[in-house]
DNA sequence: GTAATATATGAACACTTGCTCAGATATTCA
DNA sequence: TGAATATCTGAGCAAGTGTTCATATATTAC
């Protein structure tokens, strides 16, 4: 079937937002369940700014979802869509 | 499960392979079937040149398989996490 | 109110990316 | 052989990306 121009840009920004290692990191802790953003910089080695930045991107994209509660902010995977591509993704560079 | 910075870099590589609406509509014409860098480029509405160059991108990261015939070049899917990969990334972008 | 904590944001900068252009390589045909 | 065709490749450059740093916002505790 034909893909549209604007089809074409949506998904490749959806991969985009997955294209970074830092990115993929972060997916893959909050697979265990949802975190804070200080709880995420230290398990990542990553400053709670160059953290947030991310989070922030693949918010937008709708990968996570964020929750306030009282100062913190805890992120979880927005649906199990999220989970599909990135287990997919591993099956292809494990070698499936 | 633990992700291993390796592992994350990887897949990182795997999803940029895909992070750009050339390369996803490459990936659209293919899963139908094999094409020669002329017709996707002419189809694409791009150089053969610029055409070349995301393949060797996509051929790198194993999502395509190239097919030598006299002097044309056909590519196709390497397999079908590729599908897969592509399909669900569609249906989070059409709203899953 | 002030201080401390948790996160978000904007600017700046090094690095990467995707294109164009020119030219190289490979194959077919006369 | 030489010309034509199909694809590939390297250099160069404009545009995009991910980080750091400084600062802003929001919430809690005092």
């Amino acid at each position: 079937m034909k893909l549209t121009e604007l089809k074409a840009i949506q998904l490749a920004e959806l991969f985009s937002a997955l294209s970074d290692a830092s990115r993929v990191r972060i997916i893959s802790l909050l697979l265990d369940g949802e975190m804070g953003v200080g709880a995420l910089a230290e398990k990542l080695d990553m400053t709670e700014s160059a953290v947030s930045h991310q989070l922030r991107g693949l918010r937008q994209m709708r990968l996570v979802r964020a929750r306030k509660a009282g100062r913190q902010v805890f992120y979880r995977l927005d649906d199990d869509h999220v989970e599909k591509l990135y287990r997919m993704g591993l099956e292809h560079v494990e070698h499936g």
